[in-house]
Formats: structure tokens, sequence, C-alpha cells
RNA sequence: CGGGGCGUAGCGCAGCCUGGCAGCGCAUCUGGUUUGGGACCAGAGGGUCGGGGGUUCGAAUCCCUCCGCCCCGACCA
């Protein structure tokens, strides 16, 4: 049995250790091209739900587009290709045939939903366009790790157009917010939202949103953007309508996605040495019962098991009963603690005497004999507790490893201690941006909304700051 | 893409230096006894030694090359 390498030796090697030990995620015979096991897609189809939930209930239509983009078409916005081009796969070849003008892989949808856009709008009535779709993208990646940053990976991309500048904007924030929501709800991760700096912004938008979590090692990881892209694709594209007032204009348009990046996420805001730590709301067992084996159990204890289970299952709470003979109840303790599973319920002889069932929480550890009569509702409570203790466990963590520097001094020290999340004043310009990087690896995160011109200086060159940023070692 | 480390059974590793029967632990399978924090006994199965090429009577071992994984850096919404 392969141990787990305890976090503070080496997180990095932790979270490997966590991703193939609970079997999420499998590696390839292909560099960054992950197989995302049973128990990780189930996890993922539970994030899923919980945003295309989400995008339904703001009006948004899910739609699929093609794999394959002629690679004529991305050429067309010009600061779009330059971003993307390094990291695009191409296809050159059908079958025996050279192809006549070589396909690319989708690195995102863009270009081929905006060549569509232009088909499909024509009228101002025929705003706002709300699609959003589920799909895999490839980017070729130098560096990959599991669900982190892989060549191949399955995310939602939104792709609206507007008649205004104002409803575009309106949108981006919309969904920004939107996500912030169902991160720190469904995920119980904190994040922090704010617009990204010119150098980190999504290559052909006008303005890029983000929002940003703090991993258990003090790095920050982008979790998920949303873009506010001008008029820059539609005037690429063509994409024109007839306005209420008879002229003709071009739409303006926003992007936005998260993918499944997320879920390392959060493996890494919740985890712990003993492995993965779910919060309940995407657990695919929210609690696993181990039957207490002694002398003809499947006979005395299994039948309470099972009424145990539809207790739970009435009660809407997903259920695994684990009655495998071979393994030992020790042996499924760790097992399902290694998988994250939120609750445990152990039943034996001794449980079923006293109409009790013993409980254990993942989370804490604490573990207690709770009555069998009401357990469905028990179990709904305790696993809402979670889902919140975990939230205020990472909040905490979050903040603990959050601070404001006014001294570049400053700045470095927090960075080489005790890494996390800083808050400094900031010029806004590249120069001391990619200074700071130089100097400490940290880069700036976002920009909080708050952010107004302060009067204190930049953190790197003393000019006036215009804004403050958020600046952390990222993933 | 640069620097470093690694690749031998599902997992972790030894063997390589100095060429000569492919091994160990865990896991797996069968049978039995067990089972409230990773059970025990007995037996069994499992290998293109990352791929290709070369040297040699003979290659896991030496040489060339490609691929993959991990760490650091560059790059990367």
């Amino acid at each position: 049995m392969t141990e787990i390498t305890p976090q503070s030796e080496d997180f990095s090697r932790w979270y490997l250790d966590v991703v193939r030990r609970a079997e999420l995620a499998d590696y390839t015979e292909v560099k960054g091209c992950m197989a995302i096991r049973p128990y990780g897609y189930a996890i993922w189809e539970l994030i899923q739900q919980g945003l295309d939930r989400r995008f339904k209930a703001t009006g948004h239509v899910n739609a699929y587009f093609p794999l394959f983009i002629p690679a004529s078409l991305l050429m067309k916005e010009k600061e779009h290709v330059a971003g993307f081009a390094p990291q695009v796969a191409w296809v050159t070849r059908g079958g025996d045939e050279e192809l006549a003008e070589p396909l690319i892989v989708r690195p995102t949808s863009e270009v081929i939903i905006g060549t569509l856009y232009a088909k499909w709008i024509q009228s101002w009535r025929d705003l706002p366009v709300l699609i959003n779709q589920w799909a895999n993208v490839v980017r070729w990646e130098k560096v990959t790790r599991p669900f982190l940053r892989t060549t191949e990976f399955l995310w939602q991309e939104g792709h609206t157009a507007h008649e205004t500048e104002a409803e575009a904007q309106e949108e981006t924030l919309k969904i920004l917010a939107l996500y912030k929501e169902f991160a720190e709800t469904e995920l119980a991760m904190p994040v922090i939202d704010g617009q990204k700096s010119e150098s980190e912004k999504f290559a052909g938008a006008s303005r890029t949103y983000s929002i940003e979590a703090l991993m258990g090692d003090g790095r920050a990881l982008q979790a998920g953007t949303s873009h506010n892209l001008g008029q820059n694709f539609a005037k690429a594209f063509e994409i024109q309508f007839q306005g209420r007032d008879k002229t003709v204009q071009h739409v303006w348009t926003t992007s936005w996605g998260v993918s499944t990046r997320l879920f390392g996420a959060v493996i890494m805001t919740h985890g712990d040495d003993s492995g993965l730590i779910l919060p309940p709301r995407v657990a695919p067992y929210q609690v696993v019962i181990v039957p207490i084996p002694r002398g003809n159990w499947q006979e005395t204890v299994l039948p309470k098991a099972r009424e145990l289970q539809a207790q739970l299952v009435a009660a809407g709470v997903r259920v695994m009963l684990d009655d495998r003979d071979a393994y030992t109840p020790g042996w499924k303790f760790a097992e399902w603690e290694m998988r994250g599973v939120p609750l445990r319920m152990e039943i034996g002889p001794k449980d079923i005497e006293k109409g009790q069932v013993m409980v254990a929480r993942r989370d804490t550890r604490e573990k207690s004999s709770l009555p069998f009569d009401g357990i469905g509702d028990t179990a709904v409570r305790l696993l809402t507790e979670i889902q919140q203790a975990l939230y205020h466990r990472a909040l905490k963590f979050r903040e603990d490893h959050t601070q404001r520097v006014t001294s570049y001094e400053e700045f470095k020290s927090v960075m080489e201690g005790r890494p996390g999340f800083v808050l400094a004043a900031w010029c806004g310009r590249e120069e001391c941006e990619a200074s700071i990087k130089a100097d400490t690896q940290a880069t700036v995160r976002n920009i909080p909304f708050g952010s107004q011109r302060v009067t204190r200086s930049c953190v790197k060159c003393g000019r006036d700051a215009s804004v403050e940023a958020w600046f952390a070692k990222s993933y």
C-alpha cells in the first residue's frame, strides 16, 4: 500500500499521491492527457450540475460547437492568435489525404462561435444571445499536472452577444459573481474576485475578471475567468445587427469559463494527510455505511445496514453501503477517509442492540453514537454542518495567510516566509509587475473591485499607486 | 524549451557500476479462519526490464535515439 506523502514534506507530491490513490485520474500514453476515473468523474458531474443549474437559471442555454476549426479563422483576431498560437494543436492530414487547409483543435471556441454568431444575428431583436457549451479543449502545455494544467481538459465556455457595452459588462460581472457564489456554496472554497492586470488578461479581451483561491501550500489558483470582449471579436468576425435606431452596429460579446481545474482546487483547498476531503455537495457518496461483521452478520447486521441505507436515501442523501466481505472494517475506514467521504456510519451488533449508529465526521474526525431513529434528518443536518465548517476552515486559512503590506521589504519577507495573498499598492505598470515577479515569484492575481486610487505609493517603484492589487505565488 | 532526477509485475523498490537463470515487499487470485481503526494461515497467478536501433556468442545491465513521469526555471487567460 503506497502511503500518501505528508503535505508538510512535499505538497506537490501529496497532491499527486491523492489524485492517484483516491482513483480520481490516471496518466495515459500521451503527455498531459489524463483519464478521469469514475470516482473523479462523478465529482466532476456534480460540479457540472451545480453550474449548469445556475447558468439555466440566469437565462443561458447549452449548445455544441465543433472540435476542429479552420486555422485561418484563428488568425482573424490579432491579439487572440498571438496569445494562443504557441499552444495550438494542428491537424494536417485526414486519412491519407493532406488537408487543403489545416485544422486546429480548439483551444477555446471564440472564433468558431463568432463566425456562427455573424450568421445568426441580424437584428437587435436577436439579442442577447446567451449560449454555453460543455466541451473538451486542447492547449499544448509544456508543464502539465493532473487537473491543474492538462493538454486536453473539460470545461464550460459561455459565449454571449449583447446590444450594448453596458449589457456585456453586466453579463461579465454577473457570471463572475455566479462563479464566486458557486465556489463558495458548493465547493466550500472562498475566492477573491477582481479584475486581471493588462498582462494577464485573456488574449483578445477588453477586460478579464477572475476568481482566485488560496491552496493549502499558500499558492493561489485561478479558478475561473470571465471576459468582456468588447467589440474585438465582433469586428474581426463581422457580427453585426441592425439596431433600434436603424443603424448597423457591431455586437458586444463576452466569454467565460471554468474547467476541471476547479476539481484540483477542491483537492488542494480541503485535503489533509489522510487524503481527500470532499465538501458534501460535491461528494459522490455523502455517507458510507460500514457494517461490522460479527458471526452470522449477513443475516443479522446487513439487513439493518440496508434499512439504514434506505432511510438515508429517502432523506435525499447519496449513500454507499460497503458490504464487501473481503475487507475488514478498519481497512474500509481508512479507504473511505482517503477518498474524502464526509460521513461514515458504522453499524454492528452493539449499535443495533442500543438502537444507535456510530457516526464519524471526515473533517473533524469526531466520532459519536447517534440514535437510529431520525438518522436521515441527522445526516442531512451533519452534512450541512460539514459543508459550512469546511468553508469556514478554508476562509480562516486564507485570512491567516493574507496581509496588507506597505513596503517592498515587507512584501519580500512575506513571500519568503509563509506565502499567501498580499494586498499592496501598485502603480499599474507592467514594469513593476515584472520586476516583482522576478524578485519574489509573486504575480498580480487580480485587482479587487473596491480598489480605488489610494494616497500611498507603489510598493515597488514608489510612484503614485493607481490601485491596490492582490499578489501571490500562483499555479 | 533549458538544468537536474527517474522509468524493472498493479504500487513501492533491489539488481545495472564489473554483461551470463528477472528478484523482494505490498497488492491480486483460490481455500479456510477472521472482522468495532489498514487481519491471519496455506497455496497460486502475474514481466516486450518505457519504445526503437546498435555493440556482443549473450544486454535489464554498455552505446545511440525517441517517449513518458517528477523537481527547478522560462513559458502559459
